[in-house]
This record gives C-alpha cells, sequence and structure tokens, in this order.
DNA sequence: CATGAATGAGGTTTCATTCAT
DNA sequence: TATGAATGAAACCTCATTCAT
C-alpha cells in the first residue's frame, strides 16, 4: 500500500516492493499471492474495508440527506487525514489495476453517494439535477485531493471539506 | 496519441505506437523523438495547441466572469466532441508521464479557469470561495468525462455539459 | 507417482505433488528427501520393486524362450492394467531425470529381454538377428503404450498384447 | 534445433540458445518469435519440410507396399544420418512440446506408414495384423533410434536398418 | 525515411531448497 | 511430522534504445 502510494500503482513493481519490505527476493510475495492482479485486489479489499468501517461510524444515526452528503464529504477527508496512504493507493490501483468486476455495481458499493442523492430528491430537499452527473462530480471532487496533496504537500484539508460542503451544498439545495 | 487514448498511457508501448501506424520498427519513432519522454511531451505540444486554438476560438469576445465559465465547460466539452482521443491522451499522459516541468505554472497554462473565478470575485459576482479548491473541482469534473466515458460508452455529452454548467452556476454566484 | 503420471515428469513440481498430496508446504517433501532426484529415484526404486515381484511371478516356471518372451510382454502389459500410473511415471522419469547411473547396466537390470533373446538363439529356435536392436525394438513397442493411451485412451491392452505377441513371434522365429 | 537435440527439451532455455548463438540477450528471441510455443512450432515446421523434401525424394516411384515399408525405414534412417540433429529435436519438441493440435492429423501426416499397411493388406500381400498397433511399433522402433544413439554414440546406423528391415518384413509378410 | 537485428535492464512468475517453530 | 516464511536462481517476456544498412 505503502509503495503504491508513494511511487504510484505502475512504478510499484515487485521488486520495489521487496525492497522496502527488506525482503531479497520477490519470490516471496508471489508465494504469498498468486499473481499481481491478486496482490493489487488484496490491497483494494483491504483498504476497502478500512474505509468501510471509518464511512459506517461517520454517517451513523444520519435522518436528513444534507446531512448525509456532509457527512459523506467529512467523513472521507477524515479519512485522508487518518491513513495518507491508503486511498490513494486504493484510487491508484482501481484506475490502472483493469480489474475485471463488473464496474458499475463495484461503483456502487464503494460510493453510496448516488443513493444520497436520490433520497435527497425524493425527499423534495434537493434540487432536480441529474444524479449521475452531480454523483461523478462529488467523487471526482474527492478523489483529485491526493493527487492534488501531491503538487501541493501543505494544502488544508479541513478548509478543503469545509469549501467542498458549502460548493456542493449549494450546488444541490433546492430553492424556492 | 491515438494508442495512448486506446490504450491507456502505461500500455502504449513503443511497439503498440508502430504496430497502430504500420511501422515495422520501433526504430523510426526513436529516430524522430529523441527519448520517450520527448515524444510524450510533443504529443501534449501538439493536443495543448489545439486545445488553445479552439478555447480561444470559444472564448472570444466575453466580457462577463459568468458568461466566461460557462463558455469554459462547454468549449472544454465541445472539443471532447471534436476530437474524441485528444484529451484523454494529453490527460493521461500528464498523470503518468512524470514530468519535471513546474507544475503549477503549467496547469496555470493550461487552465485559465483560476483567472475567471478571481475575476468574477473581483466584479462582485462570484460569492467568495477559495479559488483554488473551486477551480480543482471544475477542473476535476471535466477531466473525469473521458473517464466516464470509458465505462458508460453512451454518456450525452450535451445533456452532461448543461448539468455541470448549472451546477458551477449555483456553486459560484454571490446571493443576497 | 501419480502426480508425474498426470503431469509429466518436467511439470511434477514439488508444488504441484504437495498439492495433491494435501500437504500445505513443500518443505515436507524436502525434509523426506535430500534433493529432488531422491525423490526421482525413490519413485522409480519403488516402482521397479513392483514391477519386479509381478514380473517375477508372471515368468515363473518357464523353460521354453518363446514362452518367456510371450510371457514378457503379456507381464509388462498386465503391470499397466494393474498399475496405470505406475510404468508411466518411471519410464517419464528415466527419460528426463538425467541419473548418472551406468545406463546400460541399468536397462539389462531392467529389462531381462536381451537375455531371453540370446537364451532363444543359444537354442537355436529364434533366427539370427542383432540383440540390441531386436532388444530395443520390443522395449520401445512396450514403452510407447502410455504415450499411445494418452492420446488414444479407449486403447484396448489385451488386443494390443496380442498383437505384439504375434508381431514378434513371426520377428524372432527361426524358419526353415 | 541444435540446442534442443544437444540439451534436450527440457533444458533448452531461451539462455542456453542465446548462449549457443552467441547473442547476448534472450530478448533478441522473443523478438524474433512471439513466444516459446511459436519458436518451438517454427523448429517442429522447419525439420518437418526437410524431412518431406527427403523422404518425398525417397519414396518417389514406388509401386509395390514392400519396397514401400523398406524405403520409409531406410529413408528415415537416411535423414538421420545426413542431419545428426534434426530428428532428434523434433520428436523431443513433439513429445513435450504441449501443442494443441489435432494429434491424429498430424500423426497421420507425418507418417505415411498407416496408408503403407493399409495398402499392402488390401493388395493381400501383408498379413492380417491390426494396422495401429503395427504402424506404432514400427514409428516408435524409428523414434527410438536417436535416444538409443545418445547412450551408445557408435551404433551403426546401417546395420540398425538392415536388421529393421528384416524384423518389420517377417512382422508384416502374409505366410501360406 | 525506414528496416530489422541487437542490447541490457527490468518485469512477473516458478522452482528447489533452507530454516525456525 | 508438519508448517510457512524466506531465499536465490532461473524461466519467459517486454521495453526503450542503438546502430548498420
Amino acid at each position: 500500500m505503502q509503495t503504491i502510494a508513494e511511487l504510484g500503482y505502475v512504478h510499484a513493481s515487485f521488486a520495489q516492493i521487496a525492497k522496502r519490505a527488506n525482503l531479497s527476493s520477490t519470490g516471496l510475495i508471489s508465494y504469498h499471492f498468486a499473481s499481481k492482479k491478486e496482490l493489487d485486489w488484496a490491497v483494494v479489499q483491504e483498504i476497502y474495508d478500512r474505509l468501510t468501517q471509518h464511512m459506517t461510524k461517520a454517517m451513523a444515526g444520519i435522518t436528513h440527506p444534507h446531512t448525509a452528503l456532509v457527512a459523506y464529504i467529512e467523513g472521507l477527508i477524515g479519512f485522508m487525514k487518518t491513513e495518507p496512504f491508503a486511498l490513494r493507493a486504493m484510487i491508484d490501483i482501481v484506475m490502472h489495476g483493469g480489474f475485471d468486476y463488473d464496474a458499475d455495481s463495484e461503483r456502487e458499493a464503494v460510493s453510496p453517494i448516488s443513493g444520497i442523492l436520490r433520497w435527497g430528491q425524493a425527499e423534495g430537499i434537493f434540487r432536480d439535477f441529474d444524479i449521475q452527473v452531480m454523483a461523478t462530480t462529488i467523487q471526482r471532487s474527492l478523489d483529485g485531493i491526493p493527487l492534488a496533496q501531491s503538487t501541493n504537500p501543505n494544502l488544508d484539508l479541513d478548509t478543503y471539506a469545509r469549501e467542498l460542503v458549502e460548493l456542493f451544498t449549494l450546488a444541490t439545495q433546492k430553492r424556492d
């Protein structure tokens, strides 16, 4: 996970991973994982589990769509603060790993955001926007943070969270 | 450009490029470009030039910040329709090429969006948001389109443009 | 033995053997055998012992060279029916194992066929052929059966035995 | 071809082939052949072509089944004298290469021997034996020669040919 | 401009073997 | 007896690059 986050998925070869793990042979990695794809998948699973745990806590007991949206944004950015490597690695793998899982269902699983948006529209709290576009935009705005951090390491995540919350609050709320 | 857009930067090796260009040797590529990095750079330059030309036309004679924002979004999505491979390739290269140029200055050069946002705030038309966050979010929402297209090839770009325009209009405008 | 017979000697790695033996580590094989060569040798010995026992019974009490030849062919093919894996494995090991033992003496030991042929010629029952050529041909015709079985699994071994007996009876017998 | 004949197919790695061809990298082999299987196949094809040419000449103008059988045996052994490496390599590849071609049709193509035997039976010259058994036995007796040569390098091929001709003449001919 | 042979580094993977537990 | 981590060599293959023609 750390190697991927530091070097990027493309340069995270077995050799590099072995070097950082103080292994004198890449063979041991192949011993534990049947193929590189399986290692990639294991890393994604691991991070996804941690993320799920984190987000479940963050979104517990929420009863209002807008609160949910805010909690989602703040929760995800909070996870980036807790585990700086995790999301960076996961996003990189998912973008370049070339898995053959059903992309849609997976995306749905990872991101409950479409559900939140649908919920808000059904309750008459969110305005009548295209859900896919809004969901993708929110997701990208969060995915982009690790990348923005690499070019600007001093990025203040709290400010970032506050700004995104306001941005998407304005973009989603119904007005009279 | 086409090879990168189709296979992704990572798999766009000289061998693949030569095959698609009906060259029977990768040597010819090395003959024309001193290194792979130089080829990558040349592709970026070429696309950037086309994009500049397209955007210059799209944003000519604009006198109002909000009109500029709309023109920027619609212009960029229009470019995706005109040249489906170009942006996809350029984004892929910039994300993985690992150039040494000053990322910030480049970003500034490629994207006049920060300027538009500053202009709108100075004129008192846009509300008081963090410019970097807003600019990054807009940029990501556009960058993400080629990726969204690969998982959903039937994506309607006109709808996408209309929705993004409304989204960021609401997100930026000052209210009383 | 079974792994070698099924996968072929070349693909019968420790990993494959361990998997089929429900061992969770190849280490146990190395614990029992000092090297792969020693394991190979042990398998050969084991099969050779079983074969010797089988053939000793098959050729007991024979007093005539031609009867011996027939018993040898039928005995060997009978062994293939009793233990379908054994000979296949042994032949594969001997062909590819690269042992250092004196090939001739071993061949002599495994195959009493030269002796039978010499005996028949001495008794004036067999015609005056080159013993090495005839012995090799008989041996090959039997060695080849497992291989023929893999391309033609429905091979009838009884027919095969009957045909070979007639073939080599005609090929060896003295005529007036 | 030479590497395979000398070391055996199993030990004829790209590294060994490169060493013998004075190449400083195995990469060049991969440059010329898409995979090891393709190289193996190319070698088989090459040898098969030479063999076909040789055997076509050897069997030209033959009008009698028994003459054909003799010509086949002598022709094949003659080829072994002309090109000592060729058949040894080809047999080794076919035995261990694991191609997925239709084994029967290929065997038929390589060996016209079944045809000769059928012809002889139809003409009433050969006795009524099982064609598959006889053909396999003849084929094995010839395939086995390279192997016999490795354990006994001084093997006299002319004697071998003469003995096999007599052996199979007796084994096939009809008697009254 | 174009080809094709050649190189050396690096990629993932499999292998037999060792060793502490 | 059995496990599982660890090793180092070797396997096939891809890559960017060079060079003579």
